[in-house]
DNA sequence: CCTGGCACTCACGGCGTGCGAGTGCCAGAC
DNA sequence: GTCTGGCACTCGCACGCCGTGAGTGCCAGG
């Protein structure tokens, strides 16, 4: 086990290249934090770190750099997360309480995050899968043509055509859509099955395939993985990578226009809290040189949906944590607000 | 007025420059095509394309590159639209066939401009103001709470909430969809204010209030300018801008984040053919040193959205025109069938 | 276990230089 | 007049050299 000053020793190198950018030695070490010992000391410090693969120096005589298992150490048992100041919070509330729909609310969310992060910021759009539904409508389009709309509590508006393998009556349609809203109208996606199931055969052997049609199709429309679509911005933030950026920065524009990749990423964070991933840690190799900082946020207790934040593994994960927290926060009040 | 051969001059030297990126002088110049003169000669006509603006060295004893104005002539006067070939129009159709919903055609087209292009691209999703209305539909979510859902014929659908003055009844509901889409089914937005104007007289008194607050959200849902959505993609290819572009990609992303910005951008193209914006002929100051290939697209005849790439100055105009207005083509057949 | 000292390493930046691509100009040829 | 070959000139760039200094590892002594 490393001594408790080999850890304030991490702790500073973590702070300083964070700050600087740049490698960091003994003796500026010993000037910028009073750690009571000699820059001597401190080196031997540094050469037990780095056998134990925490730091590492990117050419022999420069100073130390974390790796991605030094910055691990550091956000597991080194740092706290800090929260905003209240000046903070109120403009964070402030900014998203002008929102006037769902839309909105997840692009202002973009926008704070990348703002307060100064890093490019993902913002998944409240998932259907734990929502619960507000109105589900019919439309006949055609003969054998409906429309099949879904609406739900987060104010999000799902729509799909069905072939009717028969004619459907316009009768059979109020029928159908009363029935429906009766049985699922405020209930959760994930109970909407089994609330549906026997619907069917409340109807005449006639309408029984149309019936079934819209049912499959509304249960198709609820686990739809393919929308949850997500939001992102502050690409701009990315030029803030370092000197090397060209050749890392191409593959990170890729990974985040590969939605699939990023909802995998943001999906795979399942602490309660707020989720780091760095480095290597991320599955996906464009984005083995940043790290991700993801929460869950939602209206009621219950998580929705994830945000994030993507930037240089080198980053402030204090800072960042605390604003990644704090608009998932806040962003949760506002829609259980509306 | 410059004379045949000069004309050719710059023409070589944009294709040169566009292919190498780097200066080019005389002598490569006669060598790479056969212009029939010697270098002096070229040399001469060199310096007087200088006097005139259209070229430029970037310091004493380099070759000359293309300035806006060079590039303007050479769109204008010196390369056409290059087609695609037969190969090159199947895999497009075959890929836009694919698409399930609009969404999909909008983030299909994205991709294959990007692709084709690589080059950034940028897709308007179709503008409702000259779409048409193939459906209206509302629902009672409570007794004084309406939502209005309006469903386009290129697959778009829009809701809003309505909050009526007064309780409204299931009848009246009912009444007032009928006629409602009875007058506007299959007509153009923009007929659609002068074939409602005298709805509210059919109805009672009582329901009066909330017939013209119905009529009038879907009128302000018509001409809703912010609903003009778009996506984008193929921001990775920023990266293949230059060797000085970390300065360049910056503005430039941040002006892709900035919706407002690319819709004026798309907007202002007038032409009915491929438009093309060079450099600081884009208002946008972060896209000086980028140029805009943009052409209209539509489901009939007229066109109902933009699309276009954005891509440095010195990009391939000729094999862009072409494949900006062949996706267009495309684009606008599917939405007519679908 | 910490410290000061010491020898060593090596990236970085400044400097000088040779190279060569490219230019402008001019006198002569067609 | 127009084109051409020749020629002197410019100047950015790549290269190699080297001094500097930050940083290191090791070791003997407190």
């Amino acid at each position: 086990m490393l001594s408790e000053r080999r850890l304030q020793v991490l702790r500073a190198i973590v702070q300083d290249y964070v700050g600087t950018e740049e490698p960091v030695g003994s003796k500026a070490l010993t000037e910028r934090h009073n750690l009571g010992v000699s820059p001597a000391t401190v080196r031997n410090d540094m050469a037990a770190l780095e056998d134990e693969g925490f730091i590492a120096q990117p050419h022999t005589s420069a100073g130390r750099i974390p790796t991605d298992k030094g910055y691990r150490l550091f956000v597991d048992k080194l740092a706290g997360v800090k929260p905003m100041t209240p000046p903070e919070r109120r403009a964070i509330q402030n900014f998203l309480e002008g929102a006037v729909d769902l839309d909105d609310v997840v692009a202002r969310t973009v926008r704070l995050l990348a703002q307060l992060t100064r890093q490019v910021a993902v913002v998944q759009y409240p998932s259907l899968t734990r929502s619960t539904v507000r109105h589900v409508e019919l439309l006949s389009l055609a003969p054998a043509r409906l429309m099949l709309v879904l609406i739900t509590d987060t104010g999000r508006v799902e729509q799909r055509m069905v072939d009717c393998p028969a004619p459907f009556g316009e009768a059979s349609l109020a029928d159908l859509r009363a029935r429906l809203n009766s049985r699922v109208a405020g209930r959760r996606f994930s109970d909407v099955p089994s609330l549906v199931e026997d619907l069917a055969e409340a109807f005449g052997a006639e309408d029984r395939g149309t019936v079934s049609t819209v049912l499959s199709t509304l249960l198709e429309t609820l686990v739809e993985e393919n929308e949850e679509r997500l939001m992102i911005g502050g690409t701009a933030n990315l030029t803030r990578f370092g000197h090397d950026f060209p050749l890392v920065i191409r593959p990170v524009l890729e990974a985040l226009e590969e939605q699939v990749v990023l909802l995998k990423l943001l999906g795979e964070a399942k602490d309660p809290g707020v989720t780091v991933r760095i480095g290597h840690e991320n599955a996906h190799e464009g984005l083995n040189s940043t790290s991700v900082v993801s929460v869950g946020y939602g209206s009621g207790g219950e998580a929705v949906a994830k945000l994030g934040v993507v930037g240089p593994t080198r980053m402030d994960y204090p800072g960042t944590m605390g604003a990644v927290r704090a608009v998932a926060r806040y962003v949760g009040q506002i829609l259980a607000e509306s």
